[in-house]
DNA sequence: TATATTTTTATAAAATCTTTATATAAATTA
DNA sequence: TAATTTATATAAAGATTTTATAAAAATATA
């Protein structure tokens, strides 16, 4: 996966980078380890990662002096890891600039989750789930639908339909589906509502209508998106 | 000062709130007290804060239900306090969309340093309180809009509706969502206070009132600024 | 009280959904 | 293969829902 996100990981302690390691890698993060404040400072502004994890006790400079650092140009999450539980330490680093304080040993279950907390509210607006094929832009958080980037206007029940095909690009969704999941379960013998409303998408959304490159039909089971 | 940040607080320990209460307006923030789910709920909807203090263990319903109600709609920051130190619980919140998690007893000094990074991290993007779409200028900090540079007199419902638009420019607003965001909960039927609102907004910023060009109604579903 | 604002009511217009009709295409069967 | 059946595409009419807007009534504010 090369979209994957980064988490920088700054420890000097090789089982702790190890536990980390396995943690986060086994929840599709894309993990990079930097072993002292140095190596961590470079690695972050080579090659900046989505989030930082970083220790406080370093060897080569304290972990509140490395926050500060990254903070004057790094405005991802940073969360510390440390064995310091003391408040003034915590405060401290919160101050600074830190977005999260887990003292060590730390629950991996409680860090990962504070993880997709901060992952969630610091980037919640690059979240959209825009679903390209081709010319075909669907946003759903947005909820607009752009053909070769102007939009389109569609109606609910359109909308709704060509969101659930292109949630499931590729894979046939039958007839039975499509109505129950549009409609409601009680429509599902009302296929022709299913032929009114793919037409009327075809005719806002394909280039050429008779031979649609987008929605496709699987004769006597239902529709395709590509 | 008008312009204090404001903290819900919703426990129903008065020692808790008590000593909340203390330690927050020490620290300039104006404080709102709910001692129950119910009360809660019906005060952030009413007076949105700026961010809200949840305790889990609430007398009349679980703080988890009340936390996935707020998220419904909330944006801003949530805390959960609790006695529960469990990572099942920690985990169950964090997911749910707290920001944060701190077992009770807590230190003041590490709540407040906690407090301040969310807010920090959270409102940096409202920090530039002037949106521009084209002609209209929407400044949040002053709470004036003008259109070609000449000021436009809008009532506060007006103003409320029209910068929680341009706030979320280009999405798609529920009628739902603005109703309970500008009206509060038991108003979400009243769909028709909206149409009126919306055709004074019209009215005021629409250089042609038969060709909106700025608030676009998505019919069946809300509008949308552009 | 006078004025501004919000809420409610009424109604026309627009948009959308449902149904019908019919042409075309695909699959099945003799 | 040809005939027949079944499935699909599409336009268009009718029904329903949703929206826009003015204006009156109620409420709040100065």
């Amino acid at each position: 996966m090369s979209n994957a996100i980064e988490i920088l990981v700054i420890d000097d302690e090789p089982q702790i980078r190890k536990l980390l390691n396995i943690t986060l890698q086994s929840n599709d993060y894309k993990v990079k380890e930097a072993v002292n404040a140095r190596e961590g400072l470079s690695m972050a502004a080579n090659h900046p990662p989505d989030l930082i994890l970083l220790d406080l006790g370093l060897p080569d400079e304290s972990g509140h002096v490395v926050l500060e650092k990254l903070r004057e140009w790094y405005t991802k999450p940073i969360i510390i890891l440390s064995v310091q539980s003391s408040e003034e330490d915590i405060v401290k680093a919160l101050d600074s600039g830190a977005n999260d304080y887990l003292v060590k040993p730390f629950r991996t279950g409680e860090l990962l989750a504070r993880i997709r907390s901060l992952l969630r509210s610091l980037s919640s607006e690059s979240e959209n789930p825009i679903l390209i094929s081709n010319d075909i832009h669907v946003d759903l958080y947005m909820r607009v639908v752009k053909k070769n980037n102007e939009a389109i206007k569609l109606t609910v029940t359109e909308y709704n339909l060509l969101s659930l095909l292109v949630k499931n690009q590729g894979k046939v969704l039958t007839h039975q589906y499509l109505l129950r999941a549009i409609w409601g379960p009680s429509y599902i013998n009302q296929s022709q509502y299913l032929r009114v409303y793919i037409a009327q998408l075809r005719k806002k959304i394909e280039n050429d209508i008779n031979n649609p490159l987008h929605i496709i039909t699987e004769s006597g089971i239902g529709y395709r998106f590509v």
